[in-house]
RNA sequence: GGCCACGUGGCGGAGUGGUGACGCAACGGUCUGCAAAACCGUGUACCCCGGUUCAAUUCCGGGCGUGGCCUCCA
């Protein structure tokens, strides 16, 4: 199977293996990650999941040990920097500290918020605080190069000591010196020149260096935490396409200069923008939407992180997106659907939930070879569905891994399934969704001590007749102990009266309690096999 | 103002120079006492105007619309 990527930087296709310096032992990519001074929202999910998919991919085909993912946490900036003097102010505590303490806090959230999200955690997650001798030996390696130079306590990248300065954004010098709206500061020698180096008052986070106390410049930190890692040239470079100027041609600078030319990315992968109901999404338009938010519930309905996965993923990665409800809603039927033949076969009992990939189909592999082809995927997996729901066991069994490998399907939602939470026969597929959504957002409870927020899911819990048991972090859905009295047992008892009556051909009677469990929302479906289930309207 | 994407049926969303991916919804059918579910089936879609071509939704040019970047931003 050959992988095909789109390569922004040369605006076409490139089959990774054919290019020069690939090595199929020692595969590498780098991710732009977050700026950790507030929760991530649903445009920041995009490139992770996407990246993941791609990430989970390089693993299938070069071997899990072979592939070394890095995404980076940037810890320095000036967003940080004023929130953190904010807290110092309040708190009574040093700046410093103040910064440590939100960007550890925001971090945590972020790797909580992603993991519900079904993304592997990535090989490196570098701090740029960690960071910081490297990227002051970068920076002198190009004052010493004469690609940068010290000026009033900042040292600037020299735009014009790279011709090619612009590759990327496909934009010469001179056009965005005419496109450009922004005050030049006069310390620079030229407009485009970009920092590497600032100075940092009393109140700001700062570290020592040849210029004096200051902190680097945001582009400087990726491209020292890439070659750190990575070494001077990998094999892919990712992030969202609004990074694509200037933070990825600054980097491309940067490190092509300090590193005596060598490129630094064999493909440039850029994920397109996310849009909420059409519109911008902002906070002044109060449209505004934090993964965090999703998975506690929007618009009245608790979303599972597979939910947000799949409906990312039905837009291919290089498209716009929007982000409705409607598509929301769409994904939770498809994922639903999904899951009926593999209950029904019980595919997930052959799973290791401790296994972080399996085998999937090889018409999923060879869709998402192909630049990674999500819809195509999708398409692969309704025919899957399709297969398996005509009763073809071997279908169930590769939609199940395949939807295992893509992380849509969990480990957890497997022991779930294992518990038996959905054995009982009363719980739909829809409904362990939903339940799955509870479990997750219990777990976020837990480690929030939210206490408010856990009881709270806790209640919904038992009203769906199930208690939460907490092992190791871990959130585990087990049915309510029988000879409890609970919804559950009234609806059973009235199925089983219904049943009664059909069978005594007294359809009057039976018609009337399938009414009756209707008028409370509770829709019965007789099953080709015999047996009666009963489901939540929709 | 400069640069760049995108515009496909009721909705989401692929793809292609010439027999209408795929899903959701809708409609018809099969099955079951009836429903529901499940399964089977059903669609004269490619923003507008020119051009190239035997043939364009697909290529080229122009227009309109939406969005992005040029400033922190996934």
């Amino acid at each position: 199977m050959t992988l095909r990527l789109y390569d922004t930087l040369t605006k076409q296709k490139r089959t990774l293996e054919e290019l020069p310096g690939f090595n199929r032992n020692n595969v590498r990519m780098y991710v732009c990650g977050p700026t950790v001074y507030d929760y991530a929202h649903i445009g920041n999910a995009r490139p992770v999941i996407v990246f993941d998919v791609l990430y989970r991919l390089l693993r299938h085909l070069y071997g899990a040990e072979h592939v070394t993912y890095v995404r980076n946490i940037t810890d320095i900036d000036d967003k940080i920097n004023a929130r953190a003097a904010e807290v110092a102010a309040a708190k009574g505590m040093t700046v410093e500290a103040a910064r440590a303490e939100i960007t550890a806090a925001t971090a945590k959230q972020y790797d909580e918020d992603v993991a519900a999200l079904g993304c592997l955690p990535p090989t490196h997650a570098p701090r740029a605080t960690q960071y910081v001798p490297r990227m002051i030996a970068m920076i002198e390696a190009l004052v010493a190069s004469g690609h940068a130079y010290a000026a009033d306590g900042h040292v600037l990248y020299d735009v014009s000591s790279k011709p090619d300065y612009g590759k990327l954004a496909r934009r010469t010098l001179d056009e965005m010196i005419a496109g450009a709206r922004v005050e030049v500061a006069p310390y620079k020698k030229n407009q485009m020149d970009f920092v590497l180096w600032k100075p940092s008052d009393a109140l700001t986070p700062g570290w020592d260096s040849p210029w004096g106390r200051g902190r680097p410049g945001w582009h400087v930190e990726c491209s020292a935490m890439g070659a750190a890692l990575l070494g001077e040239t990998f094999d892919i470079h990712g992030g969202g396409i609004d990074l694509m100027f200037p933070h990825h041609e600054n980097e491309i600078a940067q490190s092509e200069s300090a590193h005596r030319g060598h490129p630094l990315a064999r493909v440039w992968m850029h994920n397109g923008f996310l849009q909420v109901e059409g519109e911008k999404m902002s906070k002044s338009l109060g449209n505004f939407v934090t993964i965090r938010d999703l998975l506690r519930g929007w618009r009245d309905q608790a979303w599972s992180g597979s939910v947000l996965r799949l409906a990312m993923l039905k837009t291919h990665y290089r498209q716009p997106i929007n982000w409705s409800l409607r598509t929301l809603d769409e994904s939770k039927r498809e994922l639903s659907s999904w899951l009926a033949p593999i209950e029904r076969f019980r595919i997930c009992e052959e799973f290791d939930p401790n296994c972080s990939t399996t085998v999937p189909n090889k018409d999923v592999v060879s869709a998402l070879s192909d630049d990674l082809g999500t819809p195509e995927t999708i398409t692969v997996l309704h025919s899957l569905h399709r297969a398996a729901s005509r009763g073809d066991r071997q279908a169930a069994r590769s939609l199940g891994r395949s939807l295992f490998f893509l992380g849509l399907l969990k480990p957890e939602l497997v022991s779930a399934y294992k518990q038996g939470v959905s054995a009982s026969g009363d719980v739909t597929d829809q409904e362990l969704l939903e339940n799955f959504a509870l479990a997750e957002q219990l777990k976020t409870a837990l480690l929030n001590n939210d206490e408010e927020f856990k009881t709270q899911l806790e209640q919904a819990l038992e009203k769906r007749n199930l208690k939460a048991a907490y092992h190791q972090g871990a959130v585990i859905l087990e049915p309510l102990q029988i000879g409890q009295v609970h919804k559950g047992d009234e609806i059973r008892e009235a199925i089983e009266a219904r049943n009664a009556a059909r069978k005594a051909k007294d359809f009057k009677k039976s018609d009337r309690i399938r009414d009756e469990l209707l008028a409370k929302g509770i829709v019965l479906k007789d099953n080709a096999d015999g047996t009666t289930t009963w489901e939540v309207k929709r």
